[in-house]
DNA sequence: ACCGTAAATTAGCCTTACCTAAATTACGGT
DNA sequence: ACCGTAATTTAGGTAAGGCTAATTTACGGT
């Protein structure tokens, strides 16, 4: 008679929500209301009020004042939603033209609407990837997750080969700078020199040589290439 | 300050109630309160408050006890979406493998979520389609539809070519009966004997004949070739 | 002209999901 | 140990979009 048994439709609120606290408890603490609230731009005493209700539906557990988990059923609809959303952008980006800077918000809103069966075939079109096109990991349809350890490039040393696999921003001036130098996630690039005190960093992306100032190549995650995808 | 001019995105009850209205008022008569309500599987009281909420925002003009009429505002809005539905039918047919006969669902709830752009994108990789997998014609974007008058296959003449439009149904074991005989829309048959008193008619189809019942006849649209598409 | 039935509307109620204002709780600093 | 602030929750309200039960209206047949 729960959640995850009845597999009853969540409705699109829920599904933001539990998305949000997924996100938020990657952070090893518990999401507060707070937290939630400023992601999803609502008011506290609505996400109060909301938490009451999923944690009624056995879908987190809420420990006033303290904070919310997500129970095994919440953590697999989350990661049900985030896997529909990041196949969505990976597909739009790959067939219909969109940019990696520009998905989310397509995604955002087709991933409460789309049926198992659209999203694996889908899926299936892409050859069924790992990662998005911002190089975040891709959910298995059973719910698990690889979770990378990834290195921003500031860290990467001189003379190492490696692959960028995310931005870590969604601010479309700094995606679009980062871009341009064809720093996309799958991108192989080569630390040519790395000065010291948060100095410039110089990368070798596809035969061009580019430098970098280093919060910029803070965003920039980067894994060797035999690891993952 | 009205719904056009704002373009203030619509509800998804409210695109479904456009939508509904607008094929119930292709018969020429105004809408009743029982047919929508027979048709969006809603109680009749529901369909009595959404109507005058519509009505206050312009959607429509209603003349209590007799039934509705779509303004223009409302017609292109019911327009927009019947292009969402019918572009993304289109589109999961010829890229996704949907079954004609399949689509439909999904694309009732997609309609809603998707922007104009991945439209547009969807209808451009289609090479600009008129009509969807069900022979339906697609409302242009400005919200201009080509009314083609169709003719049922059972009033076809003997010896006369014709090209299947649609098929004039919504129950899947019919149109899984009628595509096993390869009588898809856009198929172009032949009408080689017609028996009379609501007889069984005989078609080439691809170099295949076949005998039809007149029920099944009736449910084939037709048009001459060189009309449409 | 009336009367019964079917259609439509009104009345009244519910849930979801948002809001603001007010009350409560937790916690860091003296 | 206490006190102020920030976070959280409670109280109370709104709009959308459903529902059932009761009422009102329109209309066809005699």
């Amino acid at each position: 008679m729960n959640a995850a048994t009845l597999h009853e439709p969540l409705t699109r609120s829920v599904e933001d929500y539990l998305k949000a606290i997924y996100r938020l408890s990657q952070k090893g603490q518990p999401a507060t209301t707070n937290d939630i609230a400023h992601q999803l731009e609502l008011s506290a005493p609505s996400v109060s009020g909301m938490i009451k209700r999923l944690s009624e539906q056995g879908l987190l557990e809420h420990v006033p004042y303290k904070g919310v988990v997500l129970t095994l059923d919440g953590r697999h609809a989350a990661l049900r939603t985030i896997r529909r959303h990041r196949i969505i952008e990976a597909y739009l980006v790959a067939f219909l033209g969109y940019g990696w800077e520009t998905v989310h918000e397509e995604a955002e809103r087709l991933e409460h609407s789309v049926s198992e069966m659209l999203i694996e075939r889908m899926a299936e079109a892409l050859g069924n990837p790992r990662f998005d096109p911002h190089g975040d990991p891709i959910p298995e349809p059973d719910g698990s997750v690889t979770e990378l350890v990834y290195t921003p490039l500031s860290e990467i040393p001189a003379g190492e080969s490696v692959e960028i696999r995310q931005a870590d921003t969604s601010q479309p001036d700094r995606l679009r700078y980062i871009a341009s130098f064809g720093l996309k996630p799958g991108t192989r690039v080569t630390i040519v020199d790395r000065q010291p005190f948060q100095g410039p960093i110089t990368v070798q992306v596809g035969g061009q040589s580019h430098i970098l100032g280093h919060e910029i190549a803070m965003l920039l995650l980067c894994a060797r290439p035999e690891i993952g995808s």
